[in-house]
RNA sequence: GGCCCGUUGGUGAAGUGGUUAAACACACAUGCCUUUCACGCAUGCAUACAUGGGUUCAAAUCCCGUACGGGUCACCA
């Protein structure tokens, strides 16, 4: 019996003529430089944090080098699908404003020449493959029952040996054709290993983008290449997938670092150039001082939904990633205010090589940083389409007048050092409540006066404001000097430095009065200016607020 | 247990043998400025290269051992 009888009794109908396949998924007809990077999520939940992170690099590279990035599902467990989270995962891109050149769009359907996308859709290919292995003896059926191999494992913990099928432990390796044709025609089930010839005293040096150069194990391991469904591990897939799709970067996380020998021995099988590989380290996070890796279950964080319900802006998460990435981004960015993160020359030598801690302070850092650069209107854009979403009552009000919701968002923006106290869309309205009078009136009011909160000394304050030192059409020049003779009048220093000089002759200082006209208009002891406010708010506002502060107490 | 990777201050890290008495950013603290807070500015973080050896005139940077952390050893990816 030939390789290739046997291929047709394991294998029946299966083609074997993988050539058609090198010619229908021809070379990519790019620059020489172009890299041509994918995701591969398996499609079993929610896109997390370190995939996006994946994703985003994969993204940035190929666009730099312009290339190709694409979107391939691997499918191959079907035990552990999830329904719909296909689209998840396509939504999750879009949402993150990662675009994909080709690659499925949605639950069925793809875009691009090199497909399908997704690999349940490519068992034929995979198999053909197989095939071709199997008749050049490359690779031959195994039978041992699960029960079999953990038994071998037992044996091998004992022995303090080795685990895994190789060598002297693969013993469907050493099946006559005979007995295989046997077992098959009984029907036992069966799947395809690898017939390995690599030699695990052996050592390659190999080198990763971001790890450099390693010394690994060759691999004697003959892996599992079909499962007994029918469809390839992980392993197989890869070989065949990103060498069809003519992928020239692989962009994963570490955890596939111990099968690299593995993956390269296979490409080496069938002559194919394998691409260059980038193992990212994982995102950590540090809980009760102890680091680990973020967690799908336990850290929310995790979740990019999570950065759509808080409303931190895409953009200002990819600017984390990209200092996540590379450490020096930040300097350059702050070096290049004209710049974006297009332009920035993203290396795979500067990431490091040991996992990253993932700080939510230093995004909403960078968050607050990049609110600060943008426009009133801009702003406006996106808490209103953040609220559209997340806090309808609040849409309501911003749209209802979105001249004046500008108008709000204008305050401290438009100057050399604009504020920096937004951080992400969900804060903006506890932060700004108090200038829109339908929300004010909803509001539960708490007033947490500091220095003065005697009321009677807040009330004579009110009054005196009200009646003899506002005056509606005050630059903020006039507006400031009156607050100042407002605090001259009633006994409080002009100025702070006064008062520090000769505290014994004030009841107190500007700042005090400022900060009781402050509380009681807003409620807060922290606000953007007060002038900017007043103005906005206009006489009868502030005046209604006042009149009934003092009515109620 | 085998194999692989990593270890610079509270955090992210720069730095690959000698102007680094270790940059920069975040966090925290104090001071200044200021109508309060914030912003901004200044300073600090009682001063970090896991540890023990070795190579060298010279090591965070090269080599070996140890410790600790991570990954992997599935018909999961």
């Amino acid at each position: 019996m030939t390789n290739k009888e046997l291929a047709d009794l394991l294998l029946p109908g299966v083609d074997s003529n993988i050539e058609k396949y090198e010619e229908l998924y021809p070379k990519r007809n790019l620059d020489e430089k172009a890299v041509v990077t994918r995701f591969a999520p398996s499609p079993t939940g929610f896109v997390h944090m370190g995939s996006l992170f994946q994703s985003f690099i994969s993204r940035k590279v190929s666009s730099d080098t312009n290339g190709v990035f694409f979107l391939r599902v691997e499918d191959t467990d079907q035990k552990r699908l999830v329904e719909n989270s296909v689209k998840g995962i396509v939504d999750d891109l879009k949402n993150f404003e990662i675009e994909i050149d080709e690659g499925m769009i949605n639950e069925e359907e793809w875009k691009g020449d090199y497909g399908p996308y997704i690999q349940s859709k490519r068992k034929d290919i995979y198999q053909s493959y197989v095939k071709r292995l199997l008749e050049e003896g490359k690779a031959y059926p195994c039978f041992c029952s699960a029960e079999e191999i953990e038994e071998t494992r037992l044996l091998q913990e004992k022995k303090k040996q080795r685990i895994g099928y190789y060598g002297r432990f693969a013993k469907c390796r050493k099946l006559t054709p005979e007995q295989i044709k046997e077992k098959v025609e009984a029907g036992e089930s069966f799947i395809i290993r690898l017939r390995s010839h690599g030699d695990f005293e052996h050592k390659i040096k190999v080198h990763d983008l971001i790890k450099g150069s390693l010394e690994i194990p060759e691999n004697d391991l003959d892996i599992v290449i079909l499962k007994s469904d029918g469809l390839p591990t992980y392993h197989f897939a890869h070989l065949v997938d990103d060498h069809l799709m003519r992928t020239t970067h692989v962009v994963r996380g570490d955890e596939w670092l111990s099968s690299l020998a593995l993956h390269l021995q296979l490409f080496q099988t069938f002559g194919f150039e394998p691409p260059k590989y980038a193992h990212i380290s994982p995102i950590m996070k540090e809980e009760n001082g102890v680091k680990r890796k973020l967690s799908k279950r336990k850290d929310p964080e995790a979740a990019v939904s999570y950065y759509h319900e808080k409303g931190i802006p895409v953009e200002a998460v990819k600017l984390y990633l990209m200092t996540l990435a590379n450490t020096n981004f930040e300097q350059w960015y702050d070096c290049n205010k004209d710049k974006t993160l297009k332009d920035f020359p993203f290396d795979f030598k500067k990431m490091s090589a040991s996992g990253g801690l993932f700080d939510i302070e230093k995004l909403m850092n960078i968050s607050k940083n990049y609110f600060s650069r943008l426009s009133a209107q801009e702003v406006y854009d996106g808490v209103t389409k953040w609220a559209k979403e997340h806090d309808t009552e609040f849409y309501e009000v911003l749209t209802k007048d979105p001249l004046y919701a500008i108008s709000v968002f204008n305050i401290e923006r438009e100057q050399k050092k604009p504020r920096k106290d937004y951080g992400c869309y969900s804060e903006i309205r506890q932060l700004s409540w108090y200038m829109f009078p339908e929300l004010y009136e909803k509001q539960e009011k708490e007033y947490l006066f500091q220095t003065v909160s005697d009321k009677e000394e807040i009330k004579k304050i009110l009054t005196t404001y009200m009646e003899k030192h506002y005056h509606e059409q005050d630059t903020k020049e006039e507006w400031f000097d009156h607050m100042k003779d407002l605090a001259q009048e009633l006994g409080y220093a002009r100025e702070v430095k006064e008062y520090k000089e000769h505290p014994e002759d004030y009841k107190g200082h500007i700042g005090d009065i400022s900060l009781v006209l402050r509380i009681v208009l807003t409620t807060k002891s922290t606000t953007p200016d007060l002038y900017d406010i007043m103005t906005i708010l206009g006489k009868q506002t502030i005046f209604e607020r006042y009149q009934a502060w003092i009515k109620g107490n």
